[in-house]
DNA sequence: GGATTCATGTAAGAGGTTACATGATTAT
DNA sequence: ATAATCATGTAACCTCTTACATGAATCC
């Protein structure tokens, strides 16, 4: 399976509520994750582009009488899936914390979802792998600066599994609770 | 004055300690920062001829009778300059000290050069600063996504913070007390 | 009358990745 | 023999940014 970008997960995300136009997602995308992530109009319009070539989504015109007209896409069962299985996994990479694993965290909210503190245990492990190799380089690691970069990184992982166990997870199960 | 992406300040350090070919910098840059940043073949050499249409670098060619010829790259007093403001300047952006500002310290090693620990303070309190427009954002925040949000912010923060004073600035202190 | 909202895009370019191409020398 | 090292690049493509373009409707 290919990986595609965060970004094109985001945007079929914000079409797992039903069909909508682009002006509707930008506004949707920057009220809900504009803290993290923003979206330009003309990328937005050329990723639906791609994402219809890719039957990932359709789109039907719709004329309106006092506004402009608008493409209103939806979901094909294609896109549907796709985004459900990558909302599934984990990031590998520490630095996809950031935006990815966030966005996933947002859509399990957003969406009411079942599986956010599965994803966040996932997550938790691997940065729990991650780890143990950095402290088994930091015993043997002489530079002066390569330690210091490894001490960088030890701190971002810990600081970054507290925040999952302290913070991700009550967030997600809270949700449970009252959904 | 135009900020020029890390990567090309990067690759301008890499000659601040003498005349090299692409190759050479390519192995240099691969066991100095190779566990943060990597660079490609194609766009080292693609950057170094953009550098030298900008007249940051110059380049001749060395033939040699039992190898390959090699194009050896110099910095011009443009160059050299352009790389040692854009070393005193902290990063605006939390998410560039990965990446950009741990490459500004890492240079301060290698090249020797006094400063490190002004760098170190300015971006103390650039993190200071953020963090309190933060904290002032966390108070009235009541949608639970965002507060989750602004809590990663504020841990990331404090990791970082905590390493900027417990290990960068001993760092950049040992180098210059032996030197 | 002027700014903002609604709604869509195009064009150009920056920055980067992946894959491919070449060809001699030296180490195993 | 074959793999790795030395040394340089090209071509195609992807992602994203910046700037520009249009035009009606409604809010102030």
């Amino acid at each position: 399976m290919k990986t595609r970008a965060a970004t094109e997960y985001i945007l079929i995300g914000s079409l797992m509520s039903g069909p909508t136009h682009g002006y509707e997602i930008l506004q949707f995308l920057d009220s809900s994750l504009g803290s993290t992530w923003r979206l330009s109009t003309s990328q937005l319009y050329a990723l639906l582009k791609r994402l219809e070539k890719k039957d990932i989504v359709t789109s039907i015109v719709e004329t309106q009488d006092t506004r402009p007209a608008k493409r209103v896409f939806s979901l094909t069962p294609v896109g549907k899936k796709a985004f459900l299985d990558w909302l599934q996994i984990p990031t590998a990479h520490v630095r996809d914390i950031r935006i990815e694993f966030l966005a996933k965290l947002f859509f399990f909210h957003r969406l009411s979802l079942k599986g956010g503190g599965k994803l966040i245990k996932a997550q938790v492990q691997i940065l729990e792998q991650i780890r143990e190799r950095i402290l088994e380089r930091q015993e043997s690691e002489k530079d002066p600066h390569n330690k210091l970069v490894l001490g960088f990184k030890t701190v971002t992982l810990e600081a970054w599994h507290e925040w999952l166990l302290d913070q991700a997870e009550p967030f997600i199960r809270k949700e449970h609770d009252h959904g």
